[in-house]
DNA sequence: TATGAATGAGAATTCATTCAT
DNA sequence: GATGAATGAATTCTCATTCAT
């Protein structure tokens, strides 16, 4: 067993190197101008060795893709399960969703691109990443549920506004990292905040 | 001169012909799946016909994404200068751009995958797009300057707000492109509206 | 007949116009490289015309280096018909080539070209070129046979000199136009005849 | 270092294979004709293997030019090297290069149309042909120039007479190969020097 | 397991040639 | 005759994937 987990934890840091080089590769090229090449020599292995874990390169791209989900997934979970109200859940909701995009620019990049290929993918492949993205939706809705519930909210169409709230942090980012944007992280966090908590009219 | 109109007539023609078939076959395929055959044939034309009105195919993309641009800024900025209070402009550019990226899917699709690629495309072409995408939101960043000075807005970040409403608009309607949502487009956007207007909470 | 005489001027007026851009074109790109519009351009035509005359861009290259040939044998002919003795002769042919070359320069180069290219055409086009090319030899061959009947030249091989001092000709212009040499022409025709001159006369 | 050796001869062995299929392709069709598929099917190896070595199908012409003048120049030097008189020399320089040559058909064939090519190629890959060329006509230039210090010769202008001597040899060798001359090869090395010596010695 | 040489399908682009005007 | 838009065959080069070592 000892032999047997020794593999593993090689294999497994493989697979994060692998993973790791793939997400840099991929949000600096864009998939196809990739190469399996680049992303090996990234890892400090080469190309063969990709395909001892992956079987195409588009698996290593959307195991890259899920990996990072899935942790993002995971630090939300966390967030919305502890506790507070319903403001300090939705205003950590933006934080923490900001935040790691904000560490993760490889990530985000491929992330954010995903949606614009959204279209094109084989349905199959594409459900995975649709599934995902509503799982981490329905954190949020979750919430606002239970905030409309209590009355703090207005009756609003929960869901769509989870989606809205997830995609205007999604935006926010976006500017940060194409630099049409130069707030501070923290302003663009209190922004998106104000703009849903409140609406813009005066009244 | 009738002849040279006469030419140019028919070059007008064939280029409206390959745009449209471009938008189609790049919103069907994304960018690097596309061939240019496929195009050509989409435009029921051969191959080298493509090459006889652009340069490369990277030229055909962005012409058709230019075009489509164009014209909904053109949409836009005949929409902004008819009269109308601020909330009805607002309102109104939130309609005519859901209804014409609703109108014209292949165009969207292009569009939106645009921004995914934001990253990746050489400065020099990322500029062209950069500056349509920001004339787009200086339109509705004018009206929300004048919500502030007359009042009926709160003291609001305009020109990130202008952004913010722009990219929900796109949001909603990738939703509804990608079958998440199945609302009728009025509701989409008196959703959105509503959202960016009042906000979420009671108070 | 006026009228089909003015016809038949304007074609030659056509065709030679054709043949000197297509030398210069030729000259300039190799035969491979450069396009049946480069030439038409030159010619100041469409492309279409450059078919009027020509059935292919082979065709238009045989013509532009026949009629290149044959004004130089023309030429060559006249001189070697004049009255001299064979050292004059051998004098005037080697000056008449070089001053040929020297003034056409487009001409020769797709001349010289022509002989790297020898190997390669089909046999058929090759004869003529060959042929041509013996004939020009043929001129000289006649005046050394006539110098070594009146033993002013030495029992040499008169078909293999007459090559050797068509070829070496072509040497020292090669070098001039390639600008390894920076001689005046005048020692250019004064070096290849002494080095011949020497090497043939009985003296 | 066993390991590596083997990686390297066999890496040897491919690049010696595809340029000798190069040679002859190249020889047979001409640049512009030959195709990269030609001569990876001519050296037994997949299309994509000739671009494992060189970078692209110029690459692999040069290479293929170089790789012969190399060996010519080496034979070459070790013959100039070896003890003798000038005369022996001089016919010794006609003697290895017209066998090499004679030996050699597809490297001389290329060798020679690059003289024809040399107006058109672009200025820095010309320039290593050219230094090539004129070191070859150095290593004669030498031997003449000691023949004229030691009175052997006349007062010749040796840098333009071993370019004359080499392009001779040339000459004599395209009229073998294109099946113009029927002498015996020593005949023809005969001929040449006999015109060249009797053209530059002092008695 | 790991490697990287070899493969060959596939795509962008060019341009000689045709032909309707 | 003259034109130049349209065609599509042909070619270079790339790179995902395989497999012998």
């Amino acid at each position: 067993m000892s032999h047997r987990t020794r593999q593993q934890v090689i294999a497994d840091f493989r697979t994060a190197d692998i993973l790791e080089a793939a997400r840099s590769i991929f949000a600096s090229r864009g998939y196809s101008e990739a190469t399996v090449e680049d992303i090996a020599q990234a890892a400090g292995v080469a190309k063969g060795t990709v395909y001892l874990y992956y079987p195409s390169k588009a698996d290593v791209y959307w195991a890259a893709l899920k990996d990072g989900i899935q942790a993002l997934h995971k630090k939300l979970k966390t967030e919305m399960a502890r506790p507070g109200t319903v403001q300090e859940k939705v205003q950590r909701y933006i934080r923490v969703k900001v935040e790691y995009f904000y560490d993760n620019h490889n990530f985000f990049k491929i992330y954010f691109s995903e949606f614009g290929h959204a279209f094109v993918h084989p349905a199959a492949l594409q459900k995975e990443f649709t599934d995902l993205y509503r799982k981490q939706a329905a954190l949020l809705r979750t919430v606002l549920e239970e905030g409309v519930r209590s009355k703090v909210l207005r009756k609003i169409h929960t869901d769509a506004t989870a989606y809205a709230i997830s995609d205007l942090t999604r935006s926010v980012i976006t500017h940060k990292l194409l630099k049409w944007s130069h707030r501070k992280i923290q302003d663009d966090i209190k922004f998106v905040f104000d703009l849903i908590w409140k609406g813009i009219a005066t009244t």
